[in-house]
DNA sequence: TTTAATTTTCAATAATTACTGAAAGTTAAA
DNA sequence: TTTAACTTTCAGTAATTATTGAAAATTAAA
């Protein structure tokens, strides 16, 4: 296969993944096209290479370093903004940890722990209150496994997993 | 709080974590009345529940079937269709993992693997062949920890997750 | 200062995705 | 069989989300 076939399919790839997983296409190709570039890229490069407009261009490139995984590099002489994101796959997956966990588990987490608070001892509240509150409690579990995770260095994560798999 | 609001709450709150996670709003509040109802429900309830026509309310129950987390149950002498979901939090996660792992993360191993083939032998490539193999080898483990789970029974999980803690 | 390079914003538009409702299809009781 | 209850499909429409491109804002060199 040649490498720019190849490219074209990680990127399509990465931005399928993203959408998925309610990221949306162009933010997830062009993580995926500073991820395969050694160099920092400028926002025309990202235009030209993924084919996208100025707009659209900064627009995601901001969302990604809102994301805390893509950040900017100036070029020594250069005016220009340049962008990497980190090639440290396990950083990468610990930073998008993080901001899920923030984004989405914690909101949810709290409408959880609020059920707790309707009142009524009719079987349907009764009910209500279980099944929430089983939600609630594996949430917790995940969510504290996750911050375990998040925190951890290399050494501790690959040791976990290799007990994990035996 | 009363139970209509908390009810009202909760189904917003797993529809909203639905989006989030690329699994559209309806079929999250489908799956959420589901889960607090204490009896299987057909599918005029689900609509006049959730405010939703039949063609949605029928195609989202569909979809939610596709996806192993929801299943008919009759009612003796009863003609209509009645559906449920189980109440078990676990198995719910299990359920889910497996789905996504089959829909989602085998594809874009495949893809990953592939990436191997590539050929070249300039820096870029080389650093091109260095990164999808990172990504490819994290994914793997991760794909072979939640296999793991997905398998396991109760009491494996809360093993792990408990020595995971400390 | 001016000027020019660069980045950001945002109204307009396009593309995608979700939803409706009625017609067609299916099923089982009469 | 017929009939009626029920389920599924799908073309049309609505709602949402993504994208463009040009104007406004910012920045730094001249």
């Amino acid at each position: 296969m040649h490498y720019d076939e190849g490219k074209e399919k990680f990127i399509q790839a990465w931005g399928t993944l993203g959408s998925a997983w309610g990221i949306n296409k162009a933010m997830g190709q062009i993580h995926a096209l500073l991820l395969i570039s050694e160099e920092a890229l400028s926002t025309e490069e990202v235009m030209e290479q993924l084919q996208i407009s100025r707009g659209n261009a900064n627009m995601n490139i901001r969302a990604l370093m809102d994301w805390g995984i893509v950040s900017k590099a100036y070029k020594p002489g250069e005016r220009k903004e340049y962008f990497t994101t980190g090639k440290d796959v396990l950083e990468l997956a610990r930073q998008v940890s993080r901001e899920r966990r923030r984004r989405e588990i914690e909101p949810v987490m709290r409408v959880l722990e609020e059920m707790q608070q309707v009142e009524g001892d009719t079987s349907e509240v009764a009910h209500f209150k279980t099944v929430t509150k089983d939600l609630e409690g594996f949430t917790k579990q995940m969510d504290s496994a996750l911050d375990k995770f998040i925190r951890s260095d290399k050494n501790w994560f690959f040791q976990v997993l290799m007990r994990l798999m035996k």
